[in-house]
DNA sequence: TCTTCATTGTGATAATTATCACAAACCTCT
DNA sequence: AGAGGTTTGTGATAATTATCACAATGAAGA
């Protein structure tokens, strides 16, 4: 697929003609990472901007001691780096490839450029972050109201949203990450989650098989927890 | 002041000429609201964006049980309502008037309008909503990671850079907000933000004063919590 | 298949923090 | 100044969850 093919798929760019689209994919350059290489450091200088052709990667944020947060996972044509480009501040958080990726970049002027040339793309942008600060909400407000069971069920959700596949209201996530990122997203504990997952499919409501976890009725499920 | 140049002091219009500022103001309306008073109602839709012209409101989020988080206090010359204008979706939090405050507001259509026809806005906003995410990724980092007397000084820091003023690296918060709103910040107890602050005073880190606050060394406070 | 390393499961225990129940202190209005 | 409502302080206790320490299981390569 070419450049401009991938870049049809993501939404900010979705509403431009050909041939703007190729004019911008023309300044792309395409870069890959094998999983668990670290694509942005935390604290450096942020220049560059994002989008993955294929692959995942993680969002996190580590404290002094090591123990990270995970903000988010990314998939195919989602997009980072955008933040230290338009407010100028240093990197956030850091970014791990989960498994082999291959992303396109755009360098800073170019990217703030195409900002100017294009307000549709500004606006979509802020559409985009308008959504993004609407999921970190709701992540703060249940990691400051929820017990342990509801923010693991909630990640869950989450994964569900991005990486399921819905089936007559039975929803299969195929390759659950690691309960280890799963406590990390949900803040809590590697075993909690081991403990809580095992609760919930003594409550019937989910299933696990091998790598991949059935949540049988999505809807319900979503109305217990969230 | 006129309504144009209480926009002039708002960093997202603060680019613009007077001449295209007094074309805006001159479709902004001005509200107000006594203290209490609930501005915007969580799953209402949402057509409104607001720019804040004196007082302060609260930013939260409630369960169903009626708990609430306080996601954040905004004051002169913050704005909110711009999420749902963006992306369509239904509000997905409550403001409340925390004091006797006095907005402008602007209609979904004049909003838009605004963004398509001065660029520099919707990349002011950007910029802003960059700000945003950030700052909710510290929000979660340490909601995460970090036990009650960080994320209660953590908060302390936020209200110290907010409504604080700094004299010789001693930073003085006049009018602390209630202690329960620190809990419903800092995702803890208003018992614990009680015996917490009594232990920050112990270690001589912060000294109480009525309603105010005064953190006596804050490079050191925010080296020791953030 | 066997070996090895990574991931998951689980019990026991400790640590943290919420909750409950008041008392004390502080405002605000008459 | 006193009354009544809010906000804060504090002890005792309970609940939740982290942590530690292994065992069990699973995956991947030799």
């Amino acid at each position: 697929m070419s450049t401009a093919q991938h870049l049809r798929n993501v939404p900010i760019f979705s509403d431009l003609k050909d041939n703007d689209l190729n004019i911008i994919a023309d300044k792309m350059v395409s870069r890959s990472y094998d999983k668990g290489k670290m694509i942005l450091l935390e604290e450096s200088q942020g220049e560059t901007f994002f989008i993955i052709k294929s692959g995942a990667v993680k969002v996190t944020r580590q404290s002094d001691d090591g123990r990270e947060v995970i903000l988010a996972i990314l998939g195919e044509s989602d997009f980072f780096g955008e933040m230290s480009l338009l407010d100028g501040e240093g990197r956030s958080a850091n970014i791990v490839s989960n498994e082999h990726s291959e992303v396109l970049t755009l360098s800073r002027s170019d990217f703030l450029d195409c900002l100017e040339t294009y307000p549709k793309i500004a606006i979509a942008l802020l559409e985009e972050l308008a959504i993004r600060l609407r999921k970190s909400d709701q992540h703060i407000e249940s990691l400051s109201l929820s017990d342990s069971e509801h923010r693991i069920a909630i990640t869950l959700i989450r994964f569900a949203q991005e990486l399921g596949t819905i089936r007559k209201g039975v929803v299969t996530i195929k390759n659950l990450p690691f309960q280890q990122d799963i406590a990390n997203m949900a803040g809590t504990s590697r075993e909690t989650v081991s403990r809580t997952i095992k609760l919930l499919e003594e409550k019937n409501l989910v299933k696990k098989n091998k790598k991949d976890l059935i949540i049988f009725n999505f809807d319900e499920f979503r109305q217990l927890f969230s």
